[in-house]
DNA sequence: TCCTACATTGGACTTTGTCTAAGTCAAGAT
DNA sequence: ATCTTGACTTAGACAAAGTCCAATGTAGGA
């Protein structure tokens, strides 16, 4: 994730050792991690970090778009660092495991002209709820 | 709501002031408060009604499909009592309220069998999300 | 190398929600 | 009408997730 580090020092960000083991973490295409699993791994790398560095770093990562925050149920929320491809989540209802999937469509064309409302509406999201392989048996 | 209340006695509930109370303050077609807002209420015409009995009630309902629990933000859920029709919501991003919109299609069927992984999906939810005109201005 | 603005730390605090033991009461039985 | 009982409610302690702040540390430019 050099990639990701080079476009936040364009941002004149001070690269520290905190943000860039956060950002390590994050690394991955599957990775659904709570605040509390990211600060858990990044611990395993620098043992000081403080939980309320990483609550910032992941602030400040999805406030310029590089990682998204996603709230499925309620509980904490998670953190989703793959933005390249536009996809849609599928949510076990049981154990809360997260799967990038990607439907066909706009869901945002789905909804006429009457129903908005005046709002300016600036994305839609899909979460599909079931029960995954694992807790079905 | 007396059809409510009604339901609720044919499930065999005992039908208890808090109940009641808070089954009242769930009347309405644009209600999506949360449990906070839904104890403050009930407290105007029940003040002994505890913050727990409300929690509880609320499961219930959820739990008989009476209320829908949504949570659009990660901070507090909030109930839905619109079952009768199935919605979708729309958020504001800046002051959180939500309307209730009916966009066109089924998004279940935008997601393709090679896209559910094995999973047994149940339902899909579309949230969409903008500033409203209040906030915009 | 030094400075300084910005980042980090740790701990207190807030918000949201859950749990429990003790007391209360709705509704069927008598 | 009263009794009985198990389900409901209560208050407060607890827990999880997240925010805030003053003090300390440090990245990166001068």
């Amino acid at each position: 994730m050099s990639d990701l580090l080079d476009r936040l020092r364009e941002r004149g960000w001070r690269l520290t050792a905190q943000r860039r083991v956060v950002a390590e973490v994050l690394n991955g295409d599957h990775v659904h991690y709570t605040a509390d699993e990211v600060h858990a791994h990044a611990s395993a790398r620098l043992p000081e970090i403080a939980r309320a560095t990483v609550y910032n770093t992941l602030s400040e990562l999805v406030a310029i778009g590089e990682v998204i925050e996603v709230s499925t149920d309620g509980r904490a929320k998670r953190y989703d660092p793959n933005v390249r491809h536009s996809h849609q989540h599928l949510v076990c209802s049981r154990c809360g495991t997260i799967r990038d999937v990607h439907p066909q469509g706009d869901p945002l064309s789905a909804l006429p002209e009457d129903e908005r409302y005046g709002f300016t509406i600036s994305d839609a999201t899909v979460t599909y709820r079931g029960i995954c392989p694992n807790c079905a048996s």
